[in-house]
DNA sequence: ACAAAATACAAGCAATCGCTCACAATAAAT
DNA sequence: ATTTATTGTGAGCGATTGCTTGTATTTTGT
């Protein structure tokens, strides 16, 4: 209501034909995005791209950033559909289906735009704003926890926590890598391996095992879990030397 | 000798004080990278830290990307030294002390200075020229793809080559998210417990396992395996929609 | 039909960027 | 001491960037 001097969404904007502009704007900046990377990204370009003005770009959108910002804000809403639905699914089955069910859908949700996804990721830092990203990988988090925790009879899980960052950092940087970055585009037959190698990994990881059982935690089995303070351990690993390191040889060949 | 009229690397240059002045250029390049980010980082202010002028910079390094890509390649050489001696140090011991090993190798590796080591890694792409981070790479995925033929008798793999893959994938990605990303600083028992289940997470993935064994290759076992083509398997999954999707909202929340 | 609000347009500004070039300062060679 | 490479300097060019502003066009309300 009152005026916002600047910045900021100019306008909240959609009350017909304004819904199209900015659909066209989104498009662009993705196409843009895609093709030239992000640095090469202008606004200018995105305007001409959408077969919009740039008077008009601005109207919507308050910054480079925030057109950024919004393309990341849909893929990721709609990469993570794929997977919230999955995660509903497979809340009552057992570990092994679920574990696989859970990769193949992470397989196929990287297969949506691999190409701006990669770009998304990989310069998704500097968009400043990934809150909403956060968001989404916080309820991701949540739900995984949620079925750890639900299935902790058939697990051997101390910490479900640590247990749901591993499982999820794990199998999403392996079907990211995969998917997005491969040397040549990964077959179905490959496909089909990763699918079952992950599964094995994060299931086994997760399972009761007679065999490496006892080895974990010497003397206790409580369920309890510590408070997070209390009995900071011994030893410091290595003095640590955060800063650069001297040592340089002379100039790096030139880019293409 | 003969004049090179204008751009380039003038020199490979050294032959007393230069040296001081490459050697300074890169200590600012990672600082300013540091600080500012990439974007934000240019030549100019590169410079203006160094305490050099622009024009010698540019005699040592044709554009800003040759900069970064030689911090770069210092950076992933020195923390690729450790992994590699851990590498060579482990080659003969059993797998769970050598993946123990090497995870805290990793953390310690990626513990030289982090702040950098993120923001290379999340714009190492667009510096193009990231072949020698991939050759760094590769040399990593030998050096394990060894080990584990080297271990194949106390093993479980079918496919070196996926496993190390994977090995190498998920210990990156999860010292990475554990050493770069975190909320708060990781603290020692974090850490602690961080490599206790990162190993059990590899050791129980590579190792036999009575329990799951059988369930792998359903009536096969012999270690033969398949030609890359022939038997493309059934079924399409989805009709794949690369395309950028329609539907969306009005803008998005700016920035701060 | 007409005014007001919403939407679209594009010329162009101020700032910054990567980078060049003509030259000065230093070191090595003679 | 004088020549000759080598190394260092910084004003400033041309291009591009994100973005503003003033105006034109369309839609809506009456």
């Amino acid at each position: 209501m009152t005026r916002k001097p600047s910045t900021n969404p100019r306008k909240s904007a959609s009350q017909a034909r304004s819904r199209q502009t900015v659909d066209a704007l989104l498009e662009a900046t993705a196409r843009v995005l895609i093709k030239e990377g992000y640095d090469k990204t202008s606004t200018n370009k995105i305007a001409t791209v959408a077969g919009v003005s740039i008077g008009s770009l601005y109207q919507y959108f308050p910054t480079k950033e925030s057109l950024v910002a919004a393309v990341i804000d849909l893929h990721m809403h709609e990469m993570f559909r794929l997977v919230r639905e999955a995660l509903v699914k497979v809340a009552t089955r057992p570990i092994e289906a679920a574990a696989r069910e859970l990769v193949s859908v992470m397989i196929e949700a990287h297969r949506v735009n691999p190409k701006l996804h990669r770009i998304l990721v990989e310069q998704t830092p500097r968009t400043g704003k990934l809150e909403n990203v956060e968001a989404v990988e916080r309820e991701a988090y949540g739900l995984v926890r949620a079925y750890l925790e639900t299935h902790r009879d058939e697990l051997d899980v101390a910490d479900t926590n640590l247990a749901a960052f591993v499982c999820v950092t794990a199998v999403e940087a392996l079907t990211h890598a995969a998917v997005v970055r491969p040397r040549e585009r990964l077959s179905d037959e490959q496909a089909a391996r990763l699918v079952d190698d992950v599964t094995r990994l994060v299931t086994r990881y997760l399972q009761k095992s007679p065999v490496t059982e006892a080895a974990r935690a010497p003397a206790q089995e409580r369920p309890a879990r510590a408070q997070p303070k209390r009995d900071r351990p011994r030893e410091k690993r290595a003095p640590r030397r955060p800063r650069y390191a001297r040592s340089a040889r002379g100039s790096a060949p030139a880019r293409s």
